[in-house]
RNA sequence: GGGCCGCUAGCUCAGCUGGCAGAGCAACGCCCUUUUAAGGCGUGGGUCACUGGUUCGAACCCAGUGCGGCUCACCA
């Protein structure tokens, strides 16, 4: 961050950033945690969670601290119910109640399901700047990592049981243990933890199975906590600053509310510092994907239509606790213009005071929203509509939109690229009919017009070879306009005959601009042939 | 029932560690000799949901009311 004279930020990643200092105390190095549950596909509803941490460590690192980003996958937990969107469901069926670590790879030949899941996640995080350090708790559990703060867990059951019988409608039972316990046999969470004799043996017995043993916390990889549990517990075993969860956790009486107090007073520390993150919905994939079942829209399908900055700059332009939606529609060409006007804004600093706290607020979103450090040389600076419609004119072809733009600098063509890219992609798969054209080709058959309608394209050919070249846009409006006037017909009947011919729609781009993009020589081998 | 969020121009929203109420779209007008899906300039448009409080000053802070949404009280 440039930190000449520039106002203080009130951007919420430094709010937060400066919350944690400030409740935390100053540390060598600060704890930011992050997790979820690979018990499907992860959508980009789960990604708000990494990237609003992501945020607020990247404030974090800018005021000089030391930073420890973690992510937990949280793949020991168990396989509740088969998502739709995932094949082979009988099979998936039978692994009910077995860890997601233990379900095998459905899509694939990664070791498991849960591993299937994570991988398609972590492959792509660095794309959008995300370099998190990955925890697995199943291998945690089963390595017996967590063995003393289970213990901790068991010694404390009343307290716990008090803790969470607060927010609960129906106590939890006498003989209840903190604790939930995967089969050694069958592997299934079925079972009911029996007895313990205060130190590290669990005794339990299975209800699908009847398999019944006691089990040592330090060597067995059957038990785990609950997640009220698990999650304050791990706050202590990694000494957390930061985690922030969504709503669901957020209430009352939600997970967070007990995690609090299991952590403060089992655990002996206080909670780490958080905040809620709304839901994200989606806009404009009507039909796109989900045939029969729940969408899912995970992250790699938002960056076939937003670059990773832009992908970013929603996040990190909208303030967490609000809900918002991430389209497809033609909101994305908006999304696109907000972003590129934060660009220009931020590379165009005001000097009054005043207009420079206004600049300040965009300024941030602006390097938040960066991938790999702020570029040297301003982006290229074109509207995403018109880049849609060069694209189109070129079939797809970026090398040739930015040879008939000519003014693209060496430094400036991978953003160009990716951002054309994007636009191509949204064009082909999610742009309304009315905005997609393609050119006719040379070799097309002629279309069918009246026998005034064919002079017209003809005359109009023999106009643009004769004034093209010598005539600006404004001044070749004329002859355009003399055409009609010449044959006598009404413009409103002109135009669409021209499109026709052009993109064998009725209409099309504005159409002096249009003729001058497509370019003489295209132009007269498409209208001269009539 | 508890908690959280929202209510600002016709629409979508920004503005919220208090300082002249904003943007985009829509509308209207003008220009580009003329509509359309990329243009330019301009105009109109507001009880900032309501009531009260704090303050020199409130869309913003506090207390409450109404309407709408989400969420928890199973599991994670």
């Amino acid at each position: 961050m440039s930190n000449e004279n520039r106002p203080k930020s009130s951007h919420w990643a430094d709010i937060n950033a400066e919350k944690i200092i400030r409740e935390k105390g100053k540390k060598e190095h600060y704890t930011c945690a992050s997790g979820i549950t690979p018990s499907g596909t992860v959508h980009i509803g789960n990604f708000r969670e990494i990237i609003s941490v992501d945020l607020v460590v990247r404030a974090l690192r800018d005021k000089g601290e030391n930073v420890r980003f973690i992510y937990s996958w949280d793949d020991y937990d168990v396989f509740r119910k088969v998502p739709k969107n995932m094949p082979k469901q009988e099979l998936l069926e039978t692994f009910l109640r077995k860890p997601i670590t233990l379900v095998p790879d459905v899509l694939g030949t990664e070791e498991s399901y849960a591993r299937a899941n994570e991988k398609n996640l972590e492959e792509l995080l660095p794309v959008v700047g995300v370099k998190p350090e990955y925890i697995y708790q199943a291998s945690k559990y089963r390595n017996s990592e967590y063995a003393e703060g289970i213990k901790k867990a068991l010694e404390n059951r009343d307290v716990i049981r008090r803790q969470l019988n607060e927010s609960r409608t129906t106590d939890l039972p006498d003989d209840w243990y903190p604790v939930s316990v995967f089969c050694a046999k069958c592997d299934r969470d079925t079972t009911k933890v029996t007895g313990w004799d205060g130190h590290y043996g669990v005794e339990y017995e299975c209800e699908s199975c009847g398999n019944k043993e006691t089990v040592d916390l330090k060597t067995t990889a059957a038990v785990k906590l609950p997640w009220r549990i698990d999650w304050p517990m791990r706050w202590a075993y990694e000494d957390v600053d930061f985690e922030p969860a969504g709503k669901d956790h957020h209430s009352e009486g939600g997970s967070f509310d007990t995690a609090r107090k299991t952590s403060l007073e089992v655990y002996g520390q206080e909670a780490p510092v958080t905040f809620q993150y709304d839901f994200i919905s989606i806009k404009g994939r009507g039909g796109k994907i989900s045939s029969s079942t729940g969408e899912v829209v995970s992250l790699i399908d938002v960056l076939e239509v937003y670059t990773p900055e832009v992908t970013r700059y929603m996040f990190a332009g909208t303030r967490p606790n609000t809900e918002f939606s991430i389209s497809f529609d033609l909101d994305v060409l908006k999304i696109y213009e907000d972003y590129d006007k934060c660009e220009r804004t931020y590379f165009e600093k005001p000097e009054s005071p005043k207009a420079l706290k206004k600049w300040e607020k965009q300024a941030r979103i602006y390097e938040l929203s960066q991938v790999d450090g702020i570029p040297e040389v301003m982006p290229y600076q074109i509207q995403i509509r018109l880049l849609s419609t060069l694209l189109q004119i070129f079939s797809g072809d970026v090398d040739r939109v930015i040879e008939y733009l000519g003014d693209v600098k060496p430094q400036q063509v991978d953003k160009l690229k990716a951002k054309a890219q994007c636009a191509w992609n949204w064009v082909k798969n999610f742009a309304p009919e009315d905005f997609k054209f393609s050119l006719r080709e040379d070799t097309d058959d002629k279309i069918e017009v009246g026998e005034v309608e064919g002079k017209a394209l003809k005359l109009l050919s023999d106009k643009i070879e004769a004034y093209m070249d010598s005539c600006d846009e404004k001044e070749f409006s004329t002859h355009l306009y003399d055409v009609a006037r010449e044959l006598e017909i009404e413009t409103s009947d002109f135009f669409p005959v021209v499109y026709k011919a052009l993109i064998s729609k009725e209409k099309g781009p504005r159409l002096i601009s249009f003729l001058y993009i497509i370019g003489k020589e295209k132009l007269v081998s498409l209208l001269g042939k009539y």
